[in-house]
DNA sequence: TATATACCCGACTAAAATAGTCAAGTTTTA
DNA sequence: TAAAACTTGACTATTTTAGTCGGGTATATA
């Protein structure tokens, strides 16, 4: 069970706005270099950013993104999803009546997946960005 | 983020399993039908089921696959531990020096996931197979 | 106003993982 | 001894992932 990394790289990248910005836009390149992630990936996540009015950006020399909230208000749920990255740890399909297996009931297993997501979601509906900067071990 | 259908799949087989068995052997084509899953993939999963002392073969006419434990005993996370699939959301390696990025710190986010990790584990470690079996929603 | 910097965006692709199938067995019991 | 059922490794089509590529557009500053 894997995250991808579109969404690892997000959720680091803005860890990354989140320490180095001082009310100014950060760029790719700066998060790219500090980061150790592809100029040319970050910028497609970022585009998924931005399109969720997760960052805002700033174009032009000396252009970069900024953080749209701050990050004691950004969920990290609302980062997966802008990255399309659903918590939805199997197939079955909530809603249809003809749903799991193409069985007409629900699979003997259908609940117990229902109750995982539930539980990972809302891991991620209480972690904020911020709650991501107070590690003491972590060194930039 | 999602779980494979192996997964899946050998959670569900062994719920119908413990739905079925009355001290006898369970057929994989009895499962196969009830469940809507392919013979020949049941074949693989219980093949890794069984490596795992999770059942027990017997084999012959009137043959099949046996829970090792009961139901109340068996961990949803010991079904998934023999299927390799680990709670591992993200390709940081945690005990390693050079580990993320291939940086020499830690990134960023890593202790975030590692909470992540624990969050989930300790829910399929909390949950036994018994406990989807009460379900009154669900027709067999 | 030239130019360098940085965002913008769709299309493409190699590699890996997934979700199976296939073939050719062996074992056991009725 | 025939049929049911487990055993095992190898194979494969499809999908997903993890990016790259190419050609833009906008804007600050020299």
């Amino acid at each position: 069970m894997k995250l991808n990394t579109k969404s690892r790289y997000a959720v680091m990248a803005l860890a990354d706005m989140a320490v180095f910005s001082r009310n100014n836009a950060v760029s790719l390149r700066d998060i790219s270099l500090r980061q150790g992630i592809s100029l040319l990936y970050l910028e497609q996540i970022f585009l998924k950013l931005k399109k969720n009015n997760i960052v805002k950006s700033v174009r032009g020399i000396n252009g970069g993104y900024m953080l749209v909230k701050t990050p004691k208000e950004l969920k990290i749920l609302d980062i997966l999803l802008a990255l399309d990255q659903k918590v939805k740890t199997i197939g079955c399909k909530k809603d249809s009546k003809k749903s799991c297996n193409g069985k007409s009931t629900k699979c003997i297993t259908h609940n117990f997946w229902d109750e995982l997501d539930i539980h990972i979601n809302s891991f991620f509906e209480s972690k904020k960005l911020s709650d991501l900067l107070r590690n003491k071990e972590v060194r930039y």
